[in-house]
DNA sequence: TGACATTTTCATTTTATTTTGAAATAAGTT
DNA sequence: AACTTATTTCAAAATAAAATGAAAATGTCA
């Protein structure tokens, strides 16, 4: 019964919160073992250290600590100090605000920055050819015009996760 | 030089538009040959038929067919009646409202609906279990209350998409 | 410092995704 | 109907991504 629960074993509500940040993460395109770790920690009442991680999600050493790594990056997951002990304990950000801004920032903004890029390149592939076809000028100053619009959207985002 | 193309070349310019849209796609996690076909599709100033597609970008069969399927399935592009002619031609959807509009529809919703069914069954699971600890209870709550503005986030995205 | 505990790194293996192309299907023409 | 052209499907191959675990690096304590 779940109650008394091993403590290499997930009880149902664990799992089940697990297989709901599986699904979240995996809809943003990062890999589920993210998802895992940080469904773990998030339902965990208590910070937990690396090799609890392990063994309660059947991972093994090198994906919890790679997994720890990527989700500390944007601020999924800190460590917690824990006073006389040695090994580093984990807990996650649970505030969902913090958590998708960050994500925001750290993985979006990087492909608006390059798309922003492509498009002034373009902008002088266009000058150096007077003769391209109307329409597709068009579409190019089409894009140009709604990558701005891109551009309000993420401060927009943000007012809505201060909600 | 780029005026004087081959049709099986790309100029500077379709390159840069393909590579942009290849950015995006992949940004959302969806193979890069649909940002490819994508990209080509927009910045042509005419429909393409499949045959064209392959040989412009020096994909397979398969793969322009399965990538056509794929971005007509969420009516990224569409087929643009020729009259008097066999093949089929196929041609974007530039709008890029309707586009991101469209996406949000089809490859969101699903997991935001999965999520709640999970949460649904969370609820169960917790009645279930008064043995439960407080903090895991707080958690779950929060989860809950979370999910309930992630539903008002997909409309003011449409609204923010139609300004 | 030396012994031990813990975490990180990284080459390899495993798994999942994407692409390919040949065969099957469908659609049009004579 | 037979023939041709175009598209879809799908099993196999290629590629890409993620997980593993042993070795290296780091940190802690006596």
């Amino acid at each position: 019964m779940a109650s008394t629960a091993q403590p290499t074993t997930l009880t149902d509500i664990e799992r089940e919160v697990i297989a709901f940040f599986v699904g979240a993460v995996q809809a943003l395109g990062l890999p589920k073992s993210l998802g895992e770790i940080y469904g773990l920690l998030y339902i965990s009442p208590e910070p937990l250290s690396m090799d609890e991680i392990m063994t309660r999600l059947q991972i093994s050493l090198g994906s919890a600590s790679q997994g720890l790594k990527q989700l500390r990056s944007f601020n999924a997951v800190r460590t917690a100090y824990k006073p006389g002990q040695r090994r580093d304990y984990y807990e996650a950000e649970t505030e969902m605000r913090k958590l998708l801004g960050n994500f925001l920032r750290e993985q979006m903004r990087p492909h608006l920055e390059a798309g922003k890029e492509r498009l002034d390149h373009l902008e002088e592939l266009m000058s150096a050819s007077p003769d391209i076809a109307p329409t597709q000028r068009q579409r190019i100053q089409k894009l140009q015009s709604w990558n701005q619009h891109a551009d309000r959207l993420l401060p927009m985002l943000n007012l809505f996760l201060r909600s």
